[in-house]
RNA sequence: GCCGGGAUGGCGAAAUCGGCAGACGCAGCGGACUUAAAAUCCGCAGACCAGAAAUGGUUGUGGGGGUUCAAGUCCCCCUCCCGGCACCA
């Protein structure tokens, strides 16, 4: 199979990775260390030319299958470090899983489409489409160089016909379903990109690609996706996700925003039939209800106040401050102002009277815009009526306070009081009744009578998904003057993006001024009909490109049965930025892959890691601040192998790294170590040379190297297969070269050690380093006298227990907890034993002189705690 | 305010089950090799006190309390840092 940008025909040939010649204090005329670049460069140029490397086995290959992916990348140009960390990881897991005698599928993709390709556009006058491309062309040079395990021939970009079709494809089939929808509406709109953004992608009211350039608001038409359909399996699914980080879980709980209540209409005062229906979460505290309260964008506030000069100016000002205090951010401190509006709804529990105002702290995009304000039993409320003189009411009071201990009134509660293990009193037939129970039996009280129900309000919203600019997927739409809304059929799809469009940030959608894709004929009726010129949020595209990954054909998004054997996936890597964004969208794209049938799994992925940031001088990598690290220099100076064996070491993958210098150095020397180790002492083993060797007849020496080298494994294997702490995988590995270094003797040419032991030593060694640093370790595989080319599927070393074991270990003897005295006993000696041993040593003897022993605990392998008095 | 995650030497960190705190590495110091340097190799190294030294003692995992023979680890309270949500009715 051809690679993508061949298919392609790239503008202009790839960027080479360059590496400039390094430091000259690294490559001094005698300098015995490691030399990566020439090693490096001869494994990925060999690796390169074999295609089918990394591919997977055929589902029936009676292997467990292994599904492991990366968050596929922007190509903005160049990889950076927080790239090379997110990989590594991936890329050690699926390496050892190959080994581990797993089918593995380790595909890698471009999120190609997305503003920055026009900015780059405009800035650079390229157009999109080949600034992306070579964009992809440099990147994906510099992870082959990196050495990552990708099957490329299942590489997707997600800015080329054959992927964004099936955006199309799945557009029609949600608005078949009724699940995509065009609504006019408030929307978000971020003026330095020209274009509208979801909520999701709305950070303290800010854009989240342009901090600090406040959201506005706009009334635009546009295309939105149902994902409000799934918002209680959203949820709940969250529960049973316990592959994922409690962090990322609670994250998406928290957007979902569940709450579970009432709805309830109040009627207008003055026999209309108009009603106004509030949300609330407490219908228990409905007789404590003083007044209304109305969002200022509320539909009903405009009859309400009709044209009373004062109260307008009221509703402007109140309109006016919100949106400044959204625009700064701080919509939570703003003071709460209203105004009554002079009419009056009828509280339908109790038929009173009461006034219905507008106030700033109401929401129009929650609930119904208006609520039942109880100013006796919540904050907000209280404060509010303290301000205005509206009048408190309480309706619910502590348990233990429905009987006065003594004669006379109840104590009252301090308020705003809103417990809920409360009792009900001034409401009516409910006198007495708990919160709970009152809550239930009042929404049913309201829905047997026709003027309410329980209602459950989530704070997600749907997904908007137009988006006026041009490098994205066009939306298989026509509005024809005849015909109205018509979806271009799907045997006309692609509808392809036009190219050679002149972009500017300017006027709307750039698409509406190309003539040709936007005029076109209806294909019901012929007429005149434009094409919607939006184009789709590019979070439909990373929906659900990891399904396409298992087989990118082209009559389907992707085949079904080939996709049910790889998902869910088993693993799923990413930085935590896309925790509600990327990760709850690509839930919902899933449901409903699973709804019309394409796939079997109610997720996507088994398990999620999200790794941490790369940082450096305590701050994120940024050019402003100037400390970003290429990953270029570093694998001109270092190698490939020891920058990304430093991400590794560094720090566990799920904190944050800050990136020290001198840190890949210290990791760059341990690899040269470890190849002078093996170069120096090699033992090659010929084809049917036996491996036994009698492991009771070792030196102590080796002996010690032996049960080294097996609880390295241990550690090692432990590592994958527990927290992937693998900072104190690459710290065993350290440690196991060292313990070998320091018994040199036993591996040089004269050794008397075994030849078999010294080269079960070597060979483990590598097949350890193999995940972490494939090019070394392809490299000692071939100076063993092995095959490099099987060292990708061999099977991973499998500690020996009994080997690992030690003969003795060494114990402390504590007096009160204190540490006093060390001795060396055998492994898992009796307790009784270990006692006695503890007690007649010389100086333990010495420091009980006068003592009382009360009590000696002994900890097997561990201890003797003797505890004493005097 | 609510939810989640953190705080361990000069620095990155380790200690996976309540049992020797600081593995491994960086930086540092001392030594070997070298005309010299680089590279490499060997050794020292939490802090404080005593000692010429070997060594001995005290103290020490953000702060305070508790449980325990024993706490970085468990419980309660507090401080600070990072992330998410936040006038969500």
């Amino acid at each position: 199979m051809k690679g993508l940008a061949q298919e392609l025909g790239i503008v202009s040939p790839p960027a080479a990775v360059t590496e400039p010649d390094a430091e000259p204090h690294l490559r001094a005329a005698d300098d015995t260390r490691y030399d990566p670049t020439p090693v490096e460069q001869k494994w990925a140029a060999l690796w390169e030319s074999d295609l089918t490397r990394y591919a997977p086995e055929p589902p029936t290959c009676g292997k467990p299958k292994y599904y492991v992916v990366e968050m596929l990348p922007y190509p903005s140009g160049a990889l950076h470090m927080g790239h090379v960390r997110n990989y590594a990881i991936g890329d050690a897991l699926a390496r050892y899983m190959w080994m581990s005698g797993h089918n593995v599928l380790h595909p890698m993709g471009w999120d190609s489409f997305g503003l920055p390709a026009e900015n780059a556009a405009i800035k650079h006058k390229r157009q999109p489409r080949e600034w992306t491309l070579n964009n992809i062309a440099a990147m994906k040079a510099q992870m082959k160089r990196l050495g990552f395990s990708y099957d490329w021939s299942r590489e997707i970009a997600t800015c080329l016909p054959e992927y964004y079709r099936w955006n199309q494809w799945f557009f029609l089939k949600l608005f078949e379903k009724g699940l995509a929808y065009r609504k006019k509406s408030k929307v978000n709109w971020c003026p330095d990109c020209a274009t509208v953004l979801a909520n999701e992608q709305v950070v303290d009211g800010c854009c989240w690609r342009h901090e600090g350039t406040p959201v506005e608001q706009r009334e635009l038409e546009q295309w939105s996706l149902r994902i409000t359909n799934y918002s209680e399996e959203l949820l709940q699914g969250l529960d049973k996700m316990e592959g994922w980080p409690e962090r990322v879980r609670t994250m998406q709980r928290n957007w979902i925003g569940r709450s579970e209540g009432a709805n309830v209409d109040f009627k207008l005062d003055g026999g209309t039939e108009t009603k106004i229906t509030v949300f609330t979460t407490r219908i228990d505290t409905i007789f404590g209800a003083t007044s209304l309260q109305l969002a200022p964008q509320h539909p009903l506030v405009a009859e309400l106040v009709g044209n009373d000069p004062a109260k307008l100016a009221s509703l402007e000002q109140m309109l006016a401050d919100q949106k400044k205090a959204r625009e700064e951010g701080d919509i939570g401190s703003v003071d709460k102002k209203g105004f009554f509006t002079g009419h009056c709804a009828i509280n339908p529990f109790n038929q009173e009277r009461v006034p219905i105002w507008v106030a700033n702290y109401i929401l129009m995009d929650y609930g119904t815009g208006a609520i039942m304000s109880v100013p006796a039993h919540d904050e907000r409320d209280f404060e509010f009526a303290n301000k205005y003189g509206i009048e408190v009411r309480i309706v619910i009071l502590p348990r233990r306070q429905q009987e006065p201990p003594e004669a006379g009134q109840p104590e009252q509660p301090v308020l705003p009081f809103v417990a809920e293990d409360s009792l009900l009193i001034n409401s009516g037939p409910f006198n007495g009744m708990a919160c709970e129970e009152a809550q239930k039996k009042m929404a049913d009280f309201a829905e047997q009578n026709g003027f309410g129900k329980a209602t459950i309000t989530y704070r997600l919203k749907d997904w908007g998904i137009s988006r006026q600019r041009y490098w994205g997927t066009p939306i298989p739409i026509l509005y024809c003057e005849k015909c109205g809304l018509v979806p271009v059929p799907e045997d006309q799809l692609p509808v392809l993006l036009p190219e050679n469009v002149e972009i500017t940030l300017a006027g709307g959608s750039p698409l509406t001024r190309v003539k040709e894709f936007y005029e076109v004929a209806c294909p019901r009726c012929g007429g005149t009909a434009r094409r919607d010129s939006d184009t789709m949020d590019t979070f439909v595209d990373s929906s659900w490109y990891f399904y396409r990954y298992t087989s990118p054909i082209n009559t389907a998004p992707f085949d079904s049965d080939i996709a049910n054997y790889w998902f869910p996936m088993d693993q799923y890597i990413g930085g935590v930025e896309h925790a509600i964004l990327h990760l709850m969208y690509s839930r919902f794209w899933t449901k409903f892959m699973r709804d019309i049938g394409l796939v079997k799994n109610d997720e996507p992925a088994q398990r999620l890691f999200t790794q941490g940031m790369v940082i450096k001088n305590g701050a994120k990598m940024s050019k402003s601040l100037g400390n970003v690290v290429s990953p270029d220099d570093m694998v001109a100076r270092y190698g490939a192998d020891a920058t990304r064996l430093y991400t590794l070491f560094a720090a566990p993958p799920d904190r944050d790294l800050d990136w020290q210098d001198q840190g890949v150095e210290g990791v760059y020397r341990f690899l040269s170590r470890l190849y002078r180790f093996i170069t120096e002492n090699s033992v090659k083993m010929a084809a049917g040379e036996p491996r036994e060797y009698d492991v009771a007849a070792l030196a102590p020496g080796a002996r010690n190297v032996l049960r080294k080298l097996h609880q390295t494994i241990q550690r090692i294997t432990g590592d994958f297969q527990g927290r992937w702490h693998f900072n104190t995988s690459v710290a065993a590995m350290m440690e196991l070269l060292n313990a070998c270094m320091v018994k040199a003797e036993l591996f040089a040419a004269d050794s008397a050690a075994p030849k078999a032991f010294r080269a079960e030593v070597q060979r483990k060694m590598v097949l350890l380093l193999s995940p972490f640093a494939p090019y070394l370790a392809a490299e000692l595989w071939t100076v063993l006298g092995e095959d490099a080319n099987a060292l990708l599927r061999h099977p991973w070393p499998i500690a020996d227990p009994l080997l690992a074991k030690e003969d003795e270990v060494e114990i402390v003897v504590q007096f009160n907890g204190k540490l006093r005295q060390r001795l060396t006993v055998a492994h898992d000696a009796e307790d009784e034993a270990v006692r006695v041993t503890a007690l007649n040593d010389e100086k333990v003897k010495e420091a009980l002189a006068g003592k009382q022993i009360v009590k000696v605990i002994v900890v097997k392998n561990k201890l003797v705690n003797i505890v004493i008095k005097g």
